[in-house]
DNA sequence: AAATACCGTTGATAAATATCAATGGTGTCG
DNA sequence: CGACACCATTGATATTTATCAACGGTATTT
């Protein structure tokens, strides 16, 4: 067998230290905020944070790129660790309506869809660069039966989650279009922020121009 | 000490027995619905229900009474074993906004107000005569903690209770007037039959008279 | 650097729905 | 039995919001 120059050698060497150095960041960063939130309500040893790595698969998404289209199943359910995301469906009118969006710390999956292995009829794409965490369903499950503690969580997310919807239900029923803004302006600044004013504008469930328009009303007003 | 009399006694008696007969009729009955629905999902022992019936409070409620009243903080979640309430709350104007129905076997209750101990912002009354089972929050915990296999209970119904959610949000944002009624209609014809029109156009986010003009639409049109 | 896509704003008009008011029917209760 | 509460329907009108179209600014791509 013939030998390799050694030079060669060494190159890979050096690339192969810059890669490992590169490598320990990104896993020391890669599940900071994903640990830090469950430990907010229950508490994790080293084991089970262990436990859990094992069925968490990291993902980098650029910007508009899609996690989750139209007619695919959404196989897992996705962590925020950093950047942002939305959901949204395709109306027949050709638009798109915003269901949710996902800053860091946040979960976001078509739930039904992932619970059930159906078809979904959601898109979900990256507002901004984004690290992901995914996890699949048997994962989940596989981690609420090792760790029993997890399924408490799982429960008082869901729950927190569901209370959530419905006071979003209350307000889009009982509030103007410019109280709903305000509400989201004052609960999520950093969403209106990071967001494009017509994808606002879809999630209160208001055209572009009906949105803008209202804005104008609040400065002025008097 | 003075005797009473053997009359009155023996008409003591009797009166007891049939009491007693017609409790045991009530009691046999009462948790029906309740274990039936559970028991779809997981299994309960016998021993286990028992633990369960020590929690559970048994109330009957005739038409018109409130269960929970705007202000009040919700101390139950409540089971529906027969009858039919609605939760709604009151906006500036002075009109109800309908929230929810409930049915046998549904539960209804304000989740946040139970669980933060907020006072609600949602009346709950009965539409029909109820027989209804409460349960408290230290109850249910007790409940999760004697009975492992009801948190996983709790976790999927609330998890289902999140999707039909989310399910009904996309319907109100997606579907016209029209068709956000005949979906209720097939899914839960129970319901559109025995609650009044103007509850109905009320929880579909609608006026009464947009409701009848729009059923009105459905019938001649082409 | 030029071309292009994306975005927010504004105006004119159309459509959907709410509001106000009146009517008639039905059931309930004293 | 009659008075009253409750309810669905209908008409006329007002309000809200969507739709269509155009413009100018900014960022992105080539």
């Amino acid at each position: 067998m013939k030998q390799l120059p050694l030079f060669l050698f060494e190159r890979c060497r050096i690339t192969l230290r810059l890669n490992l150095a590169k490598l320990c960041l990104f896993l020391s960063g890669m599940y900071e905020v994903f640990f830090k939130k469950i430990n907010e309500v229950i508490h994790l040893t080293a084991d089970e944070e262990a436990i859990f790595k094992n069925y968490l698969k990291p993902k980098k998404l650029r910007k508009k790129q899609f996690i989750l289209q139209e007619g695919d199943v959404c196989k897992y359910s996705i962590f925020v660790e950093k950047g942002l995301l939305r959901s949204y469906s395709v109306n027949e009118k050709g638009n798109d309506q915003v269901v949710q969006f996902a800053l860091e710390g946040w979960w976001i999956a078509d739930l039904y869809s992932f619970i059930t292995g159906e078809p979904s009829r959601y898109n979900i794409d990256a507002l901004e660069d984004c690290e992901l965490l995914l996890i699949n369903n048997d994962g989940l499950k596989e981690v609420r039966r090792q760790i029993p503690k997890f399924l408490e969580f799982s429960f008082l997310q869901m729950q927190n989650a569901y209370i959530a919807l419905e006071r979003r239900w209350s307000h889009m029923v009982t509030l103007s279009t410019e109280e709903r803004y305000n509400k989201l302006l004052d609960k999520y600044p950093d969403i209106v922020q990071r967001v494009p004013q017509h994808m606002i504008a879809s999630y209160l469930g208001l055209t572009p121009e009906t949105l803008s328009r209202a804005k104008k009303q609040m400065t002025l007003p008097k």
